[in-house]
DNA sequence: TGATCCATGTAAGCCGTTACATGATTGG
DNA sequence: CCAATCATGTAACGGCTTACATGGATCA
């Protein structure tokens, strides 16, 4: 039969215990760095019931250590059948990559908005791709593949990351300031030294 | 006394309607295509209520226009102080923007991904980026704006897109093959014509 | 001494999608 | 004649976030 399609979580979580164990805690810290952030970015409220659910199905299993002062934690490792899941999940088409930015809403309502606001909204997004970018490498630096081929492979998805925010950046340096000037207050480069 | 916060939808709707009255289907539609791709897609089931949420705060007002054969249409406009709503929301940090891709984590998974399936993800991904790109400079070609600047503005954020989605699909005319060669079936060029 | 890290989990709620319900008109 | 377009709306459901609950250890 059919396996039934796994909710995005269970996949992330499926797809980071592909090559180690890990617990919910790990899983959560590993979903926001690295290159699983290109994927979903999941909470705890999400990641628990998930791994709960993956391990009654057979998907993962759980050995719990109890730790002495610590919390004792529970370590998730998959099974021959939960790397089978994935697999087959990971062989459906993809479908669309999803790029929401209110961003660009902003931008392009530039006349509307008061000069400082616009320029504030680019300086923002400058900011935040460099530090993706610098997070991007940083991975990349100090990532453990299991064989050379998941090495090239991660190697290629952090390129392609690095590429296109780049291109990002590269044109917000290139373009910005010609949207500043399209704000609200004119395209004189001086500010008015508006009061607060 | 300080705006609460607007819902996404919410302010797709402001934003649609900020030059020019509308329905709800016709919101919807636009939400689609042209210069609002980027932001959110809705559904008719968030819509509908979203736009009679913002008629009951006088955001917009609401004219039922009754058409013969055709089912009576309710053409929304928006108010002064909807304007200042969206504008007021507008100027608070957009916060990053969001990229979701589904591909990423296939193709960092290419070595233990049947040949195939990669280059199907990698054909669907490219033909739709090209298909989005065309998108872009159709929406371009027949937007109309209140004024110059507006249009300028909404030019750059054409331009944007189009930079950054033709960086994702330069990457992969460029690496597509790269990636291919990883995936299971080695680096050999031609196929063994596996069975199905 | 107070914040942060480790570590798990639950409950409520938000925001949105999907599917349903309805129905005339126009175009292929 | 069938599909798509126009047109509005509701109800159920889903998936994820936020906030809550708990608590020792470590670091500044």
């Amino acid at each position: 039969m059919p396996r039934e399609p796994l909710s995005p979580v269970t996949v992330l979580c499926l797809a980071i215990l592909f090559n180690d164990e890990r617990t919910g805690y790990e899983i959560r810290k590993q979903s926001l760095e690295g290159r699983h952030r290109w994927f979903v970015d999941a909470s705890y409220g999400s990641i628990y019931p998930a791994l709960a659910r993956l391990a009654q199905s057979g998907l993962v299993t759980v050995r719990e250590e109890v730790q002495s002062g610590r919390p004792s934690r529970k370590v998730y490792a998959i099974t021959t059948e939960g790397r089978a899941a994935l697999i087959e999940e990971l062989s459906e088409p993809p479908g669309p990559d999803i790029f929401r930015s209110r961003f660009l809403l902003v931008s392009s309502f530039a006349p509307h908005l008061p000069r400082r606001t616009v320029e504030a909204a680019i300086e923002e997004r400058k900011a935040g791709l460099a530090e993706e970018i610098a997070a991007i490498e940083a991975a990349v630096a100090e990532s453990e593949c299991a064989g050379e081929r998941d090495c090239d492979a991660l190697s290629w998805a952090a390129a392609y990351g690095r590429n296109c925010l780049g291109a990002h950046l590269d044109f917000l340096k290139t373009h910005g300031d010609s949207l500043i000037a399209m704000a609200e207050g004119g395209t004189d480069a001086s500010l008015p030294k508006a009061a607060e």
